[in-house]
DNA sequence: TTAATGATGGGCT
DNA sequence: GCCCATCATTAAA
């Protein structure tokens, strides 16, 4: 099985086709000398203009990242207790996104992964990755050649605004965290 | 079984 | 001061 890092041009598609196309992929961050990987099964896209979008009221000190370029991770802390991984989409100045909502565990992993803050935590991501290049380095998404069966669509979660949309995608694996 | 609620803190309409 | 792209625990049925 040949595994390959997306590249750039991977997140320039129109997001709501990165999320779809993101399932299957894998998640791999080395951690001092540790590899942690999981397979994406569930995500979400956030749009311009979509009022759910952190970055629909325009550009603050924590939503910047989703301006910039494509394939970097943006991470933002929530409830107190959580982080969330986000892939930016589009082009510099288009503030776009893919949330990773569940993986299902490959390697290094031991607790469950069902959902955005339970994968965040069990990898060990947390702020100090916001921004990081998904293209290179330790911290990357690869293609795992590996073909997707049925992909569902269904609302997206935990938000009030845009709840009729169905940009939630996911594919079947005990580890997506709602039907 | 499902539904409601508390924890907890950064960002900001 | 209020909101929040969540989760684990408790309460209700």
């Amino acid at each position: 099985m040949k595994q390959k890092i997306l590249a750039q041009e991977f997140y320039l598609q129109p997001t709501l086709k990165v999320a779809r196309e993101l399932l299957g992929k894998i998640l791999w961050y080395r951690k001092g000398g540790k590899v942690l990987s999981g397979k994406i099964v569930e995500t979400e896209g956030y749009l311009r203009n979509d009022p759910a979008c952190h970055a629909s009221r325009g550009m603050t000190p924590r939503n910047s990242v989703m301006f910039g370029p494509a394939g970097h991770a943006y991470v933002y802390f929530i409830y107190g207790l959580y982080n969330c991984l986000n892939a930016v989409t589009q082009k510099e100045g288009i503030a776009e996104a893919v949330l990773i909502r569940a993986v299902e565990p490959i390697e290094g992993i031991k607790g469950k992964t069902n959902g955005p803050g339970k994968l965040c935590r069990e990898f060990g991501i947390d702020r100090k990755l916001n921004g990081t290049d998904l293209t290179q380095g330790n911290f990357v998404i690869l293609d795992s050649g590996e073909e997707v069966g049925k992909i569902y669509r269904a609302p997206r979660i935990g938000i009030r605004e845009n709840t009729d949309k169905l940009w939630r995608y996911y594919i079947d694996s005990e580890f997506v965290s709602k039907k």
